[in-house]
DNA sequence: ATTGCGCATGTTTTT
DNA sequence: CATGCGCAAT
């Protein structure tokens, strides 16, 4: 295939979007608002660097924010420059690392066929050296803790750094469980999510001929999404493009992304990267794209309206050349299910009148919950829909458990899989037996899995056990010659699921759920089919470990219904899956105070700005028609709330959005009035609503605890805290938006 | 060792 | 409300 004129790459493209498809020679910043065509940039980019410049594509580096993602821009830059794009890594950042990472590992003691521990495995393993420490679970809770080693380590903070900042007793303790847990980690060959970041920066730090290995092979780095980098991710870009004098010269980066999009601060996203780009690189170039190709005028006026409120944000407007459009529809519903109702039929009235179809279509939510009622609007109506995200496929049980089989085979150092699998199904495994072998091993110096081997050695271990784990580690390894033998994936699940007695379990059992648990392991069957039959990385093989790696770092957009259409159906979502997509219509649905922004974010004007950020997303993702809805009453956890209408409905213009005549939008100030949360009174009036305020001193009566009197209050709204003292019972600290208190 | 019940606790967003 | 966990009974 001959290489495509210089023209024609630049085709159609803005004086900006050319000039960044072609600058050369120093760091480059595309500032990229909103629908203005930045992944066409990029790709464009690429395809120019590989057609133009002579750069080969075993140099390119592409980090995107999804699998998705990385796979689309993979297609369309094959498009453009033919099968040679093969060579290049377009992946995201945690797929990036795990192949540098399988070549690497051994350095820092992993094998290369190392495990990845989801979030809650890592919870678990967390968990479990606590309990080895002795620590009281319900005085320290493994999630908080859970949360402050993933904070540090995006940080790239190890053990060591976070004993030197602890400044309190529970920061010391932490301290303690880190370094446990991270030694635990190492026995077990595994590497939590953010390990992959972090231990790949650690490497390409430590060892000279590592980073001068990669950084001579990337000569051309690519980021997409940079406002969404975290410390740990900015260190590895970092690292990878290399620091002046240093023989290599620097390679050439490309970092592209819109400080109004950032969204994910509470998991390390760190605004500063896309802000403090120029003072990182000082030879940098910044280039803006404001033109927005994607939505109506109207749209965008309501958008920078809304993005307008943040403080010190850099000033940046979007604008459009495809005319106002029509207004937006703005909905106050009376309920959350005649928010629902009213949408969906909305839906089926665009399509009667061909207006727009299902597969245009997406609804929008704060959070998961939310998707509840519109799935059962749905389940009734003739509309075809999918919710992405929520309870996801991987975390299920079932799901788990036989994926923790597959993990043993591939390495059975890995004790958190180990255990899960060793007595699921019941095979008489109980923890009694396992303490005395976790002892054993302790005792001996050897891992979990070798003590197994072991069992009959193990001190006072009654024979029954001994003849349990014996089956279970023949089991085992028999099934580990399948995975030596290179036999396919799926070959060595379904054997997995027959051998292990997991599906026969289900199927014995007559609960109606186990019915459906029994599907999803098939269903995991035939995804590791289609990962046979699926595109295999150049230079990966397929082997049960490669199944693992791409089953682990699934995101929730990439279950996103694929193509222009996506395959006919509405696709419902969270705000945070939105990212980056686009629909010719769009909902966005729980527009209240307390919903969005989110009742969490509320004392915090940081976390406010964030929510702005996130409503600013939603806003911009639709092209033709949008649509925004409040209800006034909602139940969530069935207690009954009635909250104002979202702070960032006031901040769209009148003029550009169209309410239905019910009710008509609350000015910016009463809104700012109420935004405190007055508590309504529920319509039966017994029970405290969940934002009732308490004083000190207020007696109170507690469901269980009986009569009590409050001592200490703390946070407002839905975190307001309630100490109180029930007497004999001595004193709780309850939170008042779950406590069944009721004030006398 | 397993099963079952009752209670306490908690959900923002996710790679 | 739902889930998960700890504890008691079998």
């Amino acid at each position: 295939m001959s290489a495509m004129s210089a023209e024609s790459l630049t085709d159609g493209l803005n004086p900006q979007q050319q000039a960044a498809v072609i600058h050369e020679g120093s760091p480059l910043l595309v500032v990229a608002g909103a629908g203005s065509g930045k992944t066409r940039v990029l790709t464009r980019r690429i395809a120019y660097l590989l057609g133009q410049r002579g750069v080969n594509p075993y140099e390119v580096l592409a980090i995107t924010f999804t699998n998705k993602a990385a796979a689309e821009m993979k297609e369309r830059v094959a498009d453009l420059v033919g099968d040679r794009a093969k060579s290049m890594w377009v992946s995201t950042f945690h797929s990036a690392c795990v192949r540098i990472l399988r070549q690497e590992a051994p350095k820092i003691g992993y094998s290369n066929s190392f495990t990845i521990y989801d979030s809650s495995d890592s919870l678990r393993l967390i968990t479990l050296v606590m309990k080895d420490m002795n620590l009281d679970i319900k005085r320290y809770a493994p999630r908080a803790v859970a949360g402050l080693i993933s904070q540090a380590k995006n940080e790239l903070q190890g053990p060591a750094d976070f004993v030197q900042s602890a400044d309190n007793q529970f920061n010391e303790i932490v301290a303690e469980v880190f370094a446990h847990y991270q030694k635990r980690l190492g026995k077990s060959n595994a590497m939590d999510f953010d390990d992959l970041i972090g231990r790949t920066v650690e490497i390409l730090q430590r060892y000279p001929e590592s980073r001068q290995r990669y950084r001579s092979r990337f000569r051309q780095v690519l980021v997409d999404e940079y406002q969404d980098t975290n410390h740990a991710q900015y260190m590895l870009i970092k690292e990878l493009v290399g620091t002046e004098g240093e023989g290599i010269p620097l390679a050439e980066l490309c970092v592209v992304g819109d400080a109004d999009q950032s969204i994910y601060a509470f998991r390390g996203a760190n605004i500063r990267n896309i802000l403090q780009f120029e003072a990182d690189y000082p030879s940098a170039k910044t280039i803006l794209l404001e033109q927005n190709y994607r939505s109506t005028q109207n749209i965008l006026t309501a958008a920078n309206a809304v993005i307008s409120n943040n403080e010190g944000r850099k000033a940046k407007s979007l604008w459009s050349e495809s005319g106002s459009g029509s207004k937006i529809s703005g909905y106050v519903a009376e309920s959350e299910h005649d928010e629902a109702d009213h949408i969906v039929s909305e839906i089926g009235r665009l399509r009667e009148e061909s207006l727009s179809q299902p597969g245009d279509t997406a609804i929008f939510y704060r959070t998961n919950a939310q998707s509840r009622v519109f799935e059962e609007v749905f389940l009734r109506s003739a509309i075809p829909y999918k919710v992405v995200g929520g309870v996801r496929f991987y975390e299920r049980k079932e799901v788990k458990d036989f994926l923790a089989y597959l993990r043993v085979l591939v390495n059975s150092e890995d004790e958190i899989s180990l255990r899960r699998i060793i007595n699921t199904p019941k095979r008489g495994i109980g923890d009694r037996a396992l303490d005395t072998v976790d002892l054993f091993a302790k005792d001996s110096g050897i891992s979990f899995w070798s003590a197994l081997n072991r069992a009959a050695e193990v001190p006072s271990i009654p024979t029954r056990s001994i003849a349990a784990i014996t089956d279970f580690v023949h089991l085992i390894t028999s099934l580990t010659f399948l995975v030596e033998a290179k036999t396919r994936p799926s070959i060595i699940a379904q054997a997995v699921l027959e051998q292990s007695g997991l599906l026969h379990e289900l199927e014995k059992s007559d609960d109606l759920q186990d019915e459906s648990r029994v599907e999803n392991l098939q269903e995991l069957v035939s995804v590791a089919v289609e990962y046979e039959e699926g595109e295999v990385e150049e230079g990966e093989e397929i082997s049960l470990l490669g199944f693992l790696e791409n089953v682990s770092l699934v995101a929730d957009s990439d279950q996103i219904p694929e193509g222009e259409d996506h395959g006919g159906v509405v696709t419902l979502m969270t705000l945070h899956t939105a990212k980056g997509l686009e629909f010719p219509t769009v909902f966005l649905t729980g527009m209240e105070e307390g919903i969005f922004p989110h009742s969490r974010t509320l004392g915090d004007p940081k976390e406010i700005e964030e929510e702005r950020r996130l409503a600013y997303v939603g806003l911009t993702r639709a092209r033709t028609r949008l649509f925004i809805s409040r209800s006034e009453y909602r139940s969530s956890w069935g207690a009954p709330t009635y909250n104002p209408a979202s702070r960032f409905l006031a901040e769209i213009p009148d003029d550009v959005i169209e309410w239905n005549e019910r009710a008509p939008t609350p000015s910016r100030a009463s809104i700012l009035k109420t935004s405190h949360f007055t508590p309504a009174p529920r319509a039966t009036g017994r029970k405290a609503s969940s934002t009732m305020v308490l004083n000190v001193g207020d007696r109170v009566s507690h469901d269980t605890f009986g009569l009590g009197s409050v001592t200490a209050v703390i946070g407002i709204g839905d975190r307001a805290e309630a100490t109180i003292n029930f007497g004999s019972l001595g004193e709780k600290r309850l939170l008042l938006r779950y406590a069944p208190v009721e004030k006398l």
